[in-house]
DNA sequence: AGGGCTTGCCAATACGTATTTGCAGCGCAT
DNA sequence: ATGCGCTGCAAATACGTATTGGCAAGCCCT
């Protein structure tokens, strides 16, 4: 039944009139409403009327009649992040299946406070919120919005995290068998709180091995690769060097590495690095980065899946927020501590 | 001016009560019809009852009566893919400095095909299609809605591309310069443009230069680190060894190179690999990777500031498709061709 | 002074769906 | 036979905004 050219697109209306019943019963048989009352024959006029004619519901007016847009925000500090980029993909394809659609939220593109209010106005059925300092934001932001937070735990929203704080003890104690004592760590200033607890992690795990992480070994830098990378040259620069590093993400990893091969030290013979995160990329770096595995595409999906529980059983307190495990991955980028420190 | 806990959300209606005027008077103040015919103490009015009351139009409601969604389909490959990333982030921007909403469609998620029928039931307002394979789609699958292809040329469409043919002529020319006579060529068999023209303006200069790429020397896997790898893998394996490679895009050519590393080769000394895109990571493999750059952001911006003038001027048919020049970014995985060949 | 034109606003309607309510008709029990 | 409850549907209304048409008041003109 090909579409004549410049059709009006068939509305529900025109399935009512096919099937010769008005438009609300069209509308309770398509809606698949539960415990609708229709004559098995009623309906099945309606849903063959509705095939004959290609009918697809309008998802606007859908939404405005029931308040609800069948559609996601995901806010996001950074997509090009390749972690981050994850995330996303397994929350959009969790999406996709129940039949949400995804709005893509970009801090590069507006703050998080314009962004939850635009997705407000576009009647939003709920929001994730990835590593974007949700804890910082004024409380009415968030009123009123099914929320999940990802990688943040909090007690006012529901929320799917990663255990960074095991995250930074791994690292710990990866370094540690290795006979490291002379430690450092690169890390953001930053409010999101896996950063904050995969320090936590790491330093208390020294600490409890009788090593304090003093100031300028702790050094704080952008979570990117120039970050990592300035971070490192400071490190080089300042003091008697470590002999290994633990960087708050893969990316300040890379550029960490970068740069301690640019400075001409050998690794692992000089200096061990260890990121976290293990994006694709840790791989194809030269040596191979030795990192924490951290599963961001079952996070963004586990995410998206607590969303929508959310929002179709409207939830009122969901089950604590989870926990996802982490593993230490090693590779070529962390090794023995050198036999005498200089 | 605190909203009270569960206050119904302010509709123009209320601004229109408080401002005593009708609703479609309020509705012609706030939408700034440009030639309204709204005495200036009555628009001053509804603008001031707006202010007082937060009134926040709602987008659903906005979009069911005007029949535009404000919003914009992206629908890429694989979000993960760094040169993807970047082209969202400049059409994200550009999207959300005029109010507009992207909505991310990832052929992960669901089919082109798929993601079309959902964002035409939105009544999306234009789509971006990235390197998607724009020209196998059936004829109908774009009709009525308003489209530009990226890095995708085609006169049924606009579009916004890079200059993929002078991509693979740079490198070629780069490596001749060096001195390299045998050369081969790792490229994904796909239906995307860019990857074709790429590798054609690549084979064209070379043959130029009397050197044919034969069958052996043009290898194809998926374009992703695995399948440059591999593909590396099996050039290694089969005959006599070229001394440079040009990989249809980064992500294959690091894969490509770090194969090369792991094979016992050292680069560039015994084979030069040649990139294309420029993403951020090409600096930071070891040794950096030399590439075309392409200026990925810029092409998501332009993209997208084409489709708002599509939208918005309702342009039946704009300029011809914009061409975006790339440039050669040398660094050290490419040099000079060994001085004597196997 | 009266007719035409402009200005400023409101009433009515549309957008496409969901939901609530009410009304026939039927079977059943008395 | 009469009342009662149930079934199956349609009529009415709602969602929040945009748009069209028309009406009254004021102006200018002759």
């Amino acid at each position: 039944m090909a579409l004549p050219p410049f059709a009006r697109r068939v509305t529900i209306h025109d399935v009512a009139a096919r099937a010769g019943v008005s438009q609300p019963t069209a509308s309770l048989v398509l809606s698949h409403h539960p415990r609708a009352r229709v004559a098995p024959a009623t309906r099945q006029r309606v849903l063959d009327a509705a095939a004959e004619l290609c009918y697809k519901p309008n998802v606007v007016a859908k939404s405005l009649a029931s308040r609800r847009s069948f559609a996601l925000g995901v806010i996001v500090p950074d997509v090009r992040n390749p972690f981050v980029a994850d995330v996303i993909t397994g929350a959009e394809r969790v999406a996709a299946a129940a039949g949400y659609a995804v709005l893509l939220c970009d801090q590069s593109a507006r703050s998080v406070l314009q962004h939850l209010d635009v997705l407000r106005a576009r009647q939003i059925d709920g929001v994730l919120l990835d590593a974007v300092g949700a804890s910082t934001l004024p409380d009415e932001a968030l009123a009123g919005v099914n929320v999940v937070l990802i990688d943040e735990p909090s007690e006012r929203w529901p929320g799917i995290a990663t255990d960074a704080v095991m995250a930074g003890r791994l690292a710990a104690e990866h370094l540690l068998e290795l006979g490291h004592t002379e430690l450092a760590f690169i890390g953001p200033a930053s409010d999101v709180h896996a950063f904050r607890m995969r320090e936590r992690g790491f330093v208390v795990r020294l600490r409890e091995a009788g090593i304090a992480l003093r100031s300028p070994r702790l050094r704080r830098a952008p979570a990117t690769v120039a970050g990592g990378r300035d971070a490192m040259r400071l490190l080089l620069a300042s003091g008697p060097r470590p002999t290994a590093v633990f960087c708050a993400n893969d990316l300040m990893a890379i550029g960490a590495l970068k740069q301690a091969l640019t400075a001409g030290l050998s690794l692992p013979a000089d200096l061990s690095v260890v990121g976290c995160d293990d994006i694709e990329l840790a791989r194809y770096v030269t040596p191979e980065l030795t990192t924490i595995s951290v599963p961001a595409r079952e996070l963004g999906a586990r995410a998206a899946r607590l969303l929508l529980q959310l929002i179709e059983h409207s939830t009122k307190r969901v089950s604590a927020s989870q926990l996802l495990p982490v593993r230490l991955v090693t590779r070529g980028s962390s090794g023995r501590a050198p036999a005498v420190v200089a």
